[in-house]
DNA sequence: AGAAAAAATAACTAAACGGTTACTTTTTAT
DNA sequence: ATAAAAAGTAACCGTTTAGTTATTTTTTCT
């Protein structure tokens, strides 16, 4: 096994990379093709499996790239010092931010669930969900001790109410606007909602 | 062209659309498989392309099935005379109930999101979706002009609130219970979850 | 009963698909 | 310079897939 690879080859793989990310998010695992992928890269299919051995190796590599820029992602809202109010409102909109950002996150994670495949396994998302997890359980809890969240505010609730309704907003955004006749991908409906989220949500800690 | 189709025609024909349900929300459109499908309705393949002409046709007619059941699960919420505040707590057992017992239907929306919601027209989508949204709007209004809610509660935004924290309970119910280390399909859970949902939008709505 | 229409079957096809083989060109290290 | 390794190419392969054809069986109507 070589330790040095080759400079083109690598550019080869980061440009396959990127073109399969879009042909998965776009089709899904079933729906992408192969040929089509190593097209668009203009790449020769041969190189294709050579660099990721099948389409699973080649999609589970395009999840792993994208979960990573998810975590990457995350630890900016994680600032322990501030107030559990701001922090809410900074989780929310950082989430809106990527969300808006990452299109093919959006789709892949949809995909993946549906495929109910474990192209990353459970222990991997976990892992990489904890420290948000855990942050966001905390600032609640500080929050009820500051005495600015009402004492049986429940957190598991809370927190399952704000990652579902960050992520919901953009994977349901086409049946959602189809059936709202609204553009739900402007910019400023996606600030106004993020805005909506983080009130709805610190409203209801408080009442 | 005959007026009177055969009997056991149409017993074929529910069968194939009960079968193409599970296995298009199964897979997808693009996972699943034509031949599969037949088999599984124990019909020869040439009697499904006979009744729906292609499996775009075919996978069209399944959408349209489980989107018209929605819509007759949906009458039982619209009751004229119910108070904001019931009809609320109403709105969002019923939801939880049909998704609950539709698993089916959670699997094909997500599918069809992700194909950015085509197979069944905008129109007739708006049409079936259309008395639902207007009682929900109708009664949020409502319960503002009887002083049970706050005077600027957006009806939009809380609309869609409730219709994403129903949805997204359901359809990331398997990521989410990972996640969450958590049994979200259980009884209790799941009556916990729309009992907090009600609560959570009628707070902020009064908040 | 018997003719016409509809339902059903099995066997087939052309294209598409993931993956491979045999071979040539380019890069690297001595 | 040159040999070995790696990168790259084109043509090919067995299988699967959506969709069709040729034919027989069943049902309906008179």
């Amino acid at each position: 096994m070589a330790e040095k690879q080759y400079r083109k080859s690598e550019i080869t793989r980061e440009r396959l990379l990127a073109v399969a990310e879009e042909e998965f998010a776009e089709w899904g695992f079933f729906g992408a093709r192969v040929d089509e992928i190593a097209r668009a890269a203009d790449i020769n299919k041969r190189m294709l499996y050579a660099h990721f051995g099948s389409k699973e190796g080649l999609y589970s590599e395009v999840l792993l790239s994208v979960y990573e820029r998810l975590a990457e992602c995350e630890k900016q809202f994680i600032i322990e010092g501030l107030d559990p109010l701001a922090s809410i409102r900074n989780i929310v909109f950082v989430s809106f931010k990527f969300l808006s950002d990452n299109p093919n996150f959006v789709r892949l994670l949809l995909w993946e669930n549906l495929n109910r495949a474990g192209a990353v396994p459970r222990a991997e998302l976990e892992k990489l969900k904890a420290p948000t997890l855990d942050y966001m359980r905390r600032q609640i809890k500080r929050g009820k001790l500051m005495g600015l969240f009402r004492a049986d505010a429940d957190e598991y609730q809370t927190v399952l109410s704000l990652m579902n309704l960050c992520f919901s907003y953009f994977s349901n955004i086409h049946t959602m606007s189809a059936i709202l006749s609204r553009d739900m991908a402007s910019e400023s409906d996606i600030h106004a909602r993020a805005e909506y989220i983080s009130d709805m949500l610190i409203k209801y800690l408080q009442a």
